[in-house]
DNA sequence: GCTTGACCTAGAGCCGACTCCAGCTCCTAG
DNA sequence: CTAGGAGCTGGAGTCGGCTCTAGGTCAAGC
């Protein structure tokens, strides 16, 4: 099965001018085909590849390591190892994003708890038995930055 | 407490270039003061600051919406709302991100495996009775691109 | 008095990853 | 036969977020 630039870029949510360019730069495995007119086909192996990139990139593979991996894949058996290196870089740098990210989510998750506090405590008529939410949540000593 | 820009930097861990560029971009909720000769003086409010404006920033959150955030925290109190909006939008993202990180890593993790099974049922000569890791490991219907 | 080092400003440059443009070729339908 | 639409190429432009340069001020130390 065959699909023209424009399918490609329809099902894989890439846009045409992406696939031009991740073509010049060297992210697909085998030379894209040519049609009549000089005009790109693309295979289903193709599409699949252009999953696995998709998939790499959103998770923040830079294009020349996607290459590099391209570039692997195309020589054939025999380099499993440094895929696998590759790879396994790329599992690390993923899996600190995410810590990363998560260890900020904390923070975030905290300013929005004061901001969510500071909200109802303001707005409905405090009844008297109600426990308030205790004080000093707004700005604990081991919270930097919760001023605001 | 007062520091140079530089020990801000050092403190910080952001470049000179960066704080005069984010003072620039009207990130700091006040502006910085001036000592003689011109030169930047940060308080440790302002390092405060910059604490939480480096986990937003590592977060994902972009300038534009850092000083949006800082323009608000300026003008006082009487707009938590829109704080609030803001820092569960931000919130949102990082926790879509996340989730989209640890579907990629999915994938990532499947390939590691993939080539761990690779190499070590190449490398050591197959005891006879050992059962071997089941075959098609390398490309279930489902997981795409497993060709490479 | 000269160098060194930290700082200042305004503005240019860079990097990654596209995105868009000009100017062309085809093919198909009206 | 001509207009539209999809595709082609090479190269320029964009955007975000810094990073660096040039040219200058100032204070301290030799």
């Amino acid at each position: 099965m065959s699909l023209s630039i424009g399918q490609v870029a329809e099902r894989t949510g890439l846009s045409v001018h992406a696939l031009r360019f991740y073509e010049q730069e060297g992210v697909f495995v085998d030379p894209v085909r040519r049609g009549p007119g000089g005009r790109r086909v693309y295979s289903q192996d193709d599409v699949d590849w252009l999953t696995v990139c998709i998939i790499l990139r959103t998770s923040g593979m830079p294009l020349p390591a996607l290459r590099r991996y391209a570039d692997l894949v195309r020589e054939g058996a025999g380099n499993e190892e440094e895929r696998l290196a590759l790879m396994r870089e790329h599992q690390e740098r993923v899996t600190g994003q995410i810590g990363r990210l998560t260890q900020c989510l904390d923070l975030i998750g905290f300013k929005v708890g004061v901001y969510e506090d500071l909200l109802d405590e303001a707005r409905p008529a405090v009844e008297p038995g109600r426990p308030r939410p205790s004080d000093g949540g707004a700005a604990p000593a081991s919270t930097p930055g919760t001023s605001a």
